[in-house]
DNA sequence: ACCCAGGGTCGTC
DNA sequence: GACGACCCTGGG
């Protein structure tokens, strides 16, 4: 396929480290002139920001402008989001300046199950390697500048992987999950397509739950990371328990607090933005 | 060498 | 609901 360029010019809230590392996905990597490359769906693009424009260049299957507009999430104000979340504290005016530049990508679903199944008490370098090695292993080669990439494997391309491959990538006591999910999925035990479509998020939630290895921290980061894009939803995972006892709870034994008051505490305050309240939080925490 | 933590989940009590 | 176990890797 052939190289296609795009570019974008004055947008707002476009920081290509804020959005590659805030910890919403694993595949982009920078590289030494600071922009960054990263495979999703069968595209293969690299984004480089340039005093205010904002370049992307790449193999794409489709149009890139589309291909673009729709994972990059430009159809959202986030200037707005970010003015509403500010008001609220000065905890949120703090995280939201440091990271200013976040936007929440759209996923493909079956993708983001899986990575965030391999996320479980792991650690990002090698949650990214683990992924690197599925996608080399099962998922199809793209040529691009003279460098091989890898598109994630399909369901189906992981039909007949068996469980102890999987141990062999390194995955660890995930692969039964990893082996049991695609089959759940693959049998339609739970249909992607109909969750795409389902608009109760309750609903979307409890049967994300079904499946091995989702709890439900690893169903909120679906939720909020994917094309599912449901932005009232709070992961809670360690880093953003503790800031969440530092600033709201005040409480030094971070271990006895209960999800449920957490939880409780960000409806209140952050209502349906929640979920983008989590993300500048967390990333202000582990970052800063 | 040893211990600990890392974007948790699962089975058991 | 609370607890321990779970694969593996890097850092102290």
């Amino acid at each position: 396929m052939k190289e296609q360029k795009y570019i974008l010019t004055e947008v707002k809230s476009f920081e290509l480290k804020d959005i590659f590392e805030c910890g919403q996905c694993f595949r982009w990597n920078q590289e030494e002139d600071g922009s960054y490359t990263g495979v999703f769906g069968q595209n293969v693009l690299n984004v480089k920001k340039e005093d205010n424009q904002i370049i992307f260049k790449g193999i794409c299957q489709g149009d890139i402008k589309e291909t673009v507009e729709k994972y990059f999430d430009m159809g959202r104000d986030y200037e707005k989001i970010k003015q509403q979340l500010s008001k609220i504290d000065s905890y949120m005016k703090e995280s939201i300046e440091y990271g200013k530049g976040i936007r929440i990508l759209n996923q493909d679903l079956w993708e983001t199950i899986i990575s965030f199944i391999i996320s479980a008490n792991n650690n990002i370098p090698r949650i990214k390697g683990i992924i690197e090695r599925l996608s080399k292993s099962y998922g199809k080669e793209i040529q691009w500048n003279g460098k091989k990439y890898y598109t994630f494997p399909t369901p189906e391309e992981l039909k007949d992987v068996t469980v102890e491959e999987y141990r062999k990538l390194g995955l660890g006591f995930r692969d039964i999950r990893l082996y049991e999910t695609t089959k759940m999925i693959l049998d339609k035990k739970v249909d992607l397509e109909k969750l795409e479509q389902n608009p109760n998020t309750l609903e979307v939630r409890e049967q994300l739950l079904t499946l091995s290895g989702v709890g439900p921290k690893v169903a909120d980061c679906i939720l909020l990371f994917s094309t599912l894009k449901r932005f009232e939803v709070f992961p809670i995972d360690v880093w953003v328990r503790r800031v969440m006892n530092d600033l709201y709870i005040k409480n030094h034994d971070e271990t006895k607090v209960s999800k449920k008051q957490i939880e409780k505490i960000a409806t209140e305050k952050f209502g349906n933005l929640a979920g983008m309240a989590q993300q500048y939080l967390f990333y202000w925490r582990r970052e800063a």
